[in-house]
DNA sequence: CCAATATATGCGTGATCCTTGCATGTTTAC
DNA sequence: GTAAACATGCAAGGATCACGCATATATTGG
């Protein structure tokens, strides 16, 4: 019998996955001569970690001051009464809200965090006012505008 | 004379520029039975992006979850004194260490919030206790630990 | 400790894909 | 209205990827 070895990741593992993200472009041979190994090791390699679900996808990152989001934000939203159904109603807002990238809720004051990108300041207060206020499951909101950037990777850390 | 376009983006450009945020590595004769147009066209728009400075890169996302990194919690920071070598300093930490994957500075409250990722609890409690707070100028640290994940994409909202 | 099996590797090849030149059609500017 | 700049499709050349195969290394079981 053979056991599908889930394998652990050896150093060429990591050091493949920290050029991958990076850059998901860089081509095999190049990553071949920077790991010591042939260009169809490295395809191989690559293929078994996305069949192992380490690699999410390949996105491009665009540039948020390029599309003219010039304000960036996270909003802190506080819920009503929590009902059952309060959960699914803020994802389904969520989901269909594109100036709402990412959104969390965190211990403490629970609720929820939501980053968002808008084109200026009058647009940000546009989806506060029409967008997340009159909204059935929203309380009150508090929003934070971003001042500086000091990093924005999606860089993970790595073991070893 | 001609004066390079630096062109406003046309609805095609916003459909590509939506795909490849979607999938960098979709190919370009896809996109163009996509679209509605041709292989080749599609690779200049996406040069003509790319050198306009649209597209940032094109990272693989990996999967937290799959690297053992279970913990993920947002660290609100506290400066000391506010000297003027503190933003180098804290800019210099965030690029040091690992852990924190982005890191920005807020209107109100102003200082810091840093997004981290950890192997667990223990891990966290580490980087709080053994890096951040023993840091020159850092005062005090507020940890919020993510619960649920509603939303992550690092997709931006598109005009039109 | 050895044999048998599984796994990792390099090379070479066929298929796929990207990129560029060129000719044509379309828009813009004067 | 004319000319220049721009966008487009086609086709060819070059690069890249992915897989089979043979060999080397590691792992397992007795």
């Amino acid at each position: 019998m053979h056991i599908s070895r889930m394998s652990t990741l050896d150093p060429k593992d990591i050091k493949l996955l920290a050029r991958l993200q990076k850059n998901g472009q860089i081509s095999a041979q190049d990553l071949a001569d920077d790991l010591g190994m042939s260009a169809s090791q490295i395809s191989r390699r690559r293929q078994r970690l996305e069949a192992e679900g380490y690699i999410l996808g390949t996105p491009c990152r665009l540039n948020p001051d390029r599309l003219g989001l010039n304000v960036q934000a996270f909003i802190q939203v506080e819920t009503r009464a929590q009902t059952n159904g309060t959960h699914q109603s803020i994802k389904r807002l969520v989901a269909t809200t594109p100036e709402i990238v990412a959104a969390w809720t965190l211990t403490g004051e629970a609720d929820y965090i939501f980053r968002v990108y808008c084109t200026d300041l009058a647009a940000l207060n546009r989806l506060v006012q029409e967008v997340l206020l009159p909204h059935e499951s929203i309380g009150r909101v508090h929003s934070q505008i971003v001042m500086d950037q000091v990093k924005d990777d999606t860089a993970l850390p790595l073991p070893r």
